[in-house]
DNA sequence: GTCAGATCAAATCT
DNA sequence: CAGATTTGATCTGA
């Protein structure tokens, strides 16, 4: 597995293709209600306004009516659908890039754009895809997060490495624009309104400019997204999606209305200094409303803690109701749009993490009833992991005493004293460590605390090791970072949560229970229910994970040396931990990695639970614990 | 086609 | 540590 294999699945921007059902263009047509007047005046009275000003705005948007009345007589029905198929036609535009297709003569040399890639024209809403479709698109989406996360954690290594002094690049933004040359933005060749397939409501996102990978919103710092009127099929603007994150004074964000203010008008310190004009996305607002238009919304946060201190989380479509023109504080001309989410859509990210952070704090103001326990480790992990269940009265998780580590013979340790070595990093590792030697000359984690790939075994910093606690590579033996929550529900009885955000790659907790060797198990006849046999623990999702081959010429897959197949068994029939709740899945977002950090027996390493993807707060976690042919020949063996 | 200007970033400096 | 500064990437419209 030295080179990327051209022919196992390239990354292709996925075309529309007649695999999807139903797609429709948009014709571009009023909605068929009748329409209040476009902008109304409603400046406050307490505040003193130039006398035509408001009326200046009126004249202009009455000129912009009629003018589109005009147009719109010649586009009754504006399409691409082919005819026979009823499907989206792909617009083959020579000006387009020719997508990356992993069929290249020279696969170790990455595409490199010929010129500026512009943004498609052609507006489309893409409405019923399919599950085959859905899954598709999510899968690509999910490699695409994958690349930009493995490709910028791999740019921050090397900037440390190479130790450029003073100040280091935007990893963000250089990841996007290397990911632009090779042709990995997802859908470039469409402006679509409405939802973006593959991704879904809740979805969390960390950087503006994953944001304009994925396609969800293409400006990497404007908060109206829209296809400009020179490029539309009328010559009017298009707005497509918004982000609301506090940056306008004027914005009232009451979560499913929210007061949305234009964009301009503002000095380089972010304060309104002078008046909004109709042009660009706040006309595209108003045009978008004009045809009921909807538009997508991501609202960004402020979040300690995560990677790059913001949060943007997809909100679903809102509509925009309303727009007038307004005085804002500022005293200044602002424009004003009333967003209302449109019905019937999962619930939204924004207020699930609101919800999550409230039940860190003050759970039972949201939650009076249900909590079972507000910690069934009794304190034995750094955070709690609550317990609650709202739908019956088993509260079984109360009956089994909370082991914190997995227990291993002590003969483990015992040899360990003898044998031990450590490295001698008394002011924290680095690559040149005897650790890092361990790992191949490399850490597993990067400088967050995050699993960068999977390998076969991680040597943790030891007992026996002169680096301080806080060494970077003692993320495990750490403990729980993230707070947790057991709860029960209808679909797969006990499962488990977290009340945090967790980052791909980001340790969860180790897999707990009594280790029992092969003999030990052997003896032991026991239901099938409380044996945990870590070596079926499947994580084959995760093994592209890291991979960069498609972006950079010559790279190179690390290689690691194998180890013995393990072979014990996890005993959890009267002691174990919160992951013991975890819910099995064929299609996990944890995976398993084993680590080493207490003795040195490679047969005995820890189990150790990592996020595989983003996971936002409140998302169920699962495993995939094996195939169940597996699982009952196992049994058989042992009975 | 080029290019300046705008933009609800992000990292670093002070 | 918050505000200012620097760096930066993309898109739009002229």
């Amino acid at each position: 597995m030295s080179s990327h294999d051209p022919s196992s699945t390239p990354m292709v921007i996925p075309k529309l293709e007649p695999t999807i059902e139903s797609t429709q263009t948009l014709p571009l047509q009023p909605r068929p209600d009748p329409q209040p007047p476009i902008f109304q005046n409603t400046p406050p009275s307490s505040v003193s306004v130039e006398p035509n000003f408001c009326s200046e705005f009126n004249t202009v948007a009455e000129t912009f009516r009629s003018a589109f009345a005009e147009r719109l007589k010649g586009h009754d029905d504006v399409t691409v659908l082919d005819s026979q198929t009823g499907a989206i036609v792909p617009v083959e535009d020579e000006t387009d890039p020719v997508p990356y297709s992993g069929n290249d003569a020279s696969p170790s040399v990455v595409t490199r754009r010929p010129k500026p890639q512009q943004r498609s024209s052609e507006l489309v809403r893409i409405t019923d895809v399919g599950p085959e479709g859905e899954r598709q698109f999510r899968e690509d989406l999910r490699k695409v997060r994958m690349i930009y996360d493995s490709l910028r954690i791999f740019l921050i290594m090397e900037d440390r490495v190479h130790g450029i002094g003073g100040r280091r690049g935007r990893p963000d933004s250089k990841v996007a624009s290397m990911m632009k040359d090779c042709f990995l933005w997802l859908h470039r060749d469409k402006r679509i309104v409405g939802s973006i397939p593959g991704v879904q409501v809740g979805d969390i996102f960390f950087f503006r400019l994953e944001l304009c990978v994925v396609g969800l919103h293409g400006q990497t710092q404007a908060g109206i997204d829209f296809l400009t009127g020179s490029l539309s099929s009328n010559g009017e603007p298009i707005a497509t999606s918004v982000i609301v994150s506090g940056g306008y004074e004027d914005d009232d964000d009451q979560g499913d209305v929210i007061i949305y203010t234009g964009h301009g008008g503002q000095d380089k310190l972010g304060r309104q200094a002078e008046h909004q004009k109709l042009e660009g996305g706040n006309l595209g607002m108003e045009r978008s409303m004009y045809y009921g238009i909807e538009v997508r919304v991501i609202r960004g946060f402020k979040y300690e803690n995560s990677v790059s201190s913001k949060v943007y989380v997809y909100d679903g479509l809102f509509r925009i109701v309303d727009s007038w023109f307004d005085v804002g504080k500022s005293g200044f001309g602002v424009f004003k749009f009333r967003l209302e989410r449109i019905e019937g859509q999962p619930e939204m990210g924004s207020s699930i993490l609101k919800l999550a952070k409230t039940l860190k704090t003050n759970p039972m103001s949201v939650r009076p009833s249900g909590y079972i326990s507000f910690d069934i480790s009794n304190r034995k992990e750094n955070v709690p992991v609550y317990l609650y269940n709202d739908i019956d009265d088993d509260k079984e998780p109360l009956y089994y005493e909370y082991l914190v580590k997995t227990s291993f013979p002590p003969c483990l340790f015992i040899q360990q004293s003898n044998g031990a070595s450590g490295c001698n990093c008394t002011s924290g590792c680095s690559s040149g460590c005897l650790c890092a030697s361990k790992n191949g000359g490399e850490f597993a984690y990067d400088y967050n605390g995050n699993l960068i790939r999977q390998r076969p075994l991680i040597f943790e910093c030891g007992p026996a090791c002169q680096c301080p606690p806080n060494c970077r590579n003692r993320v495990t033996q750490k403990g729980l970072r993230n707070s947790l929550e057991v709860f029960r529900s209808v679909e797969t009885g006990w499962g488990v949560r977290s009340l945090d955000i967790l980052h791909a790659g980001a340790f969860i907790c180790e897999y707990v229970g009594v280790a029992l060797t092969r003999d030990q198990a052997n003896i032991l006849t026991m239901n099938g229910d409380t044996l945990v046999y870590p070596a079926r623990f499947s994580s084959a999702k995760w093994a592209a994970w890291g991979d960069l081959s498609e972006v950079l010429a010559d790279y190179e897959r690390p290689s690691y040396p194998e180890i013995p197949p393990i072979d014990f068994a996890m005993d959890v029939s009267k002691m174990r931990n919160v992951a013991c709740y975890i819910s099995h899945s064929t299609d996990p977002n944890v995976i398993v990695q084993l680590v080493l950090h207490d003795h040195n027996n490679l047969m005995f390493p820890r189990v150790m639970l990592f996020a595989a993807e983003n996971i936002p707060p409140m998302t169920e976690l699962s495993l995939d614990y094996g195939v169940a042919d597996e699982w009952s020949a196992k049994l058989a063996i042992c009975n």
